[in-house]
DNA sequence: CTATTGCGGACATTTAGCATCCGGATTATA
DNA sequence: TATAATCCGGATGCTAAATGTCCGCAATAG
C-alpha cells in the first residue's frame, strides 16, 4: 500500500499554482525547480494532471500549466485520480469462486463481503480527500508561513513570471 | 496505490478459520487448497499473520494455524497491518524544505498541510477497517451462501480435520 | 523413528515505479 | 520568418517491490 511520489510532487505543485492569481500559470521547469525536483519527471506528472483535467496546458513560449478550475473546485482526490487512476487499491480477484468447495450454480451474485468492506473503507478515504480543496491547502500554507518565506516566494515568482 | 494480494488471500483464510469452532485450526496447505492458491506463498503469508499476532501457529503433525483471539476481536485492519505493515501509504518526503525559496530558520515546525490531509484520510480508511471484524465477515458469508455450499464446506472440513 | 508441519532464509521471476531523452507540434517574440 | 520556449507522447533503462519456489532446521504427534 504505497502511493507514488508523483502525488506528493503534483499536490505541492498545484498548491503553488493555487497561490497564483487566477489564470496565471508556470512552466513545468519552474514547478520542478521550486521544490528541487527532477524536471523531466515532474514534466511527465504534469502531463498526467493535464490529461486528468486538473490543470490546463499552454504550449509554446511563455506557456506552462495553470489550474483548470478555481482552486476551491479542485480536491486532493482529483489529483490522486489524475496521477494514479481511479482503480481501488484492493483488487478482488474472486478467489471465493475457486477451490474444491465451489458449488456449480452461482453463489456469487451477492457481492464478496471482504471486497465490499474494503470498498467501503476506500470510499471513506476518498470522501475525505474530496473534502479538501487546493484553496484550503493554499490558504493554510500561506497563513502558517513566515514573512521571510512569503517574501522569498514573491521575489522568485516575479522572476519566473517576467 | 495497490494493496498486495496477500491481504486478500489471508483475509479469506481468516474468514474460514473464523467459521471453525473456537480453538480449531487448519494447516497452511489446507488454507491454500480451499481457495486454490499457491501453497508455498500462502504459507509465507500465514507466517506473517502469526508474527503479527493475528493467528497462532501449532507446529508438528496435526498442527496448523488458528485464530489468536475470538473472531469478534480481530479486524480487517489487523490483517492489513500484519501483511503490509503500519506505514502510511502517503509518505511525506518534506519537499517543502527544498528549493530556492526555503528560509534558513525553521518554517517546518508546523506540519505539512498536504501530509496532514492525507494522514487524516488514511485514518478514516483504517477506522473503517477496524470496525469490521472477522466475525462480521464470517456471519455474513455463511448467511448468504446456499445450503449446497455449506454442505460442501462441511464435508471438506471433516476430511481435513480428521 | 517417522511423517507432518511451521519457520526463516536464499533465490528466481515478474511487475511497477522512477527517471531520462528524443523528435514532433505549437506559439510568442524578435 | 527564424528562433527559442514549451507541451506531448513514446522509447528506453534502472531500481525496487511483489510474487512465487525451494531448502534445511526445529518441533511434535503417533
Amino acid at each position: 500500500m504505497k502511493m507514488t511520489e508523483g502525488v506528493e510532487w503534483t499536490a505541492h505543485a498545484c498548491a503553488l499554482l493555487a497561490a497564483l492569481p487566477p489564470g496565471i500559470g508556470l512552466p513545468a521547469n519552474a514547478l520542478a525547480e521550486f521544490h528541487a525536483l527532477a524536471p523531466a519527471y515532474m514534466a511527465k506528472h504534469m502531463q498526467a494532471l493535464a490529461r486528468g483535467g486538473v490543470v490546463e496546458s499552454v504550449r509554446g513560449a511563455g506557456g506552462g500549466y495553470r489550474l483548470a478550475r478555481p482552486a476551491t473546485d479542485i480536491s486532493l482526490w482529483d489529483i490522486v485520480e489524475a496521477i494514479e487512476g481511479a482503480e481501488p487499491a484492493f483488487r478482488c480477484s474472486e478467489i471465493r469462486q475457486q477451490g474444491p468447495c465451489v458449488t456449480p450454480n452461482g453463489d456469487f451474485r451477492k457481492p464478496c463481503e471482504i471486497h465490499s468492506a474494503f470498498g467501503k473503507a476506500e470510499m471513506a478515504w476518498r470522501a475525505h480527500l474530496k473534502s479538501v480543496s487546493l484553496a484550503d491547502i493554499a490558504t493554510e500554507v500561506t497563513r502558517k508561513s513566515s514573512p521571510q518565506k512569503r517574501a522569498a516566494v514573491t521575489v522568485w515568482l516575479q522572476e519566473k513570471l517576467a
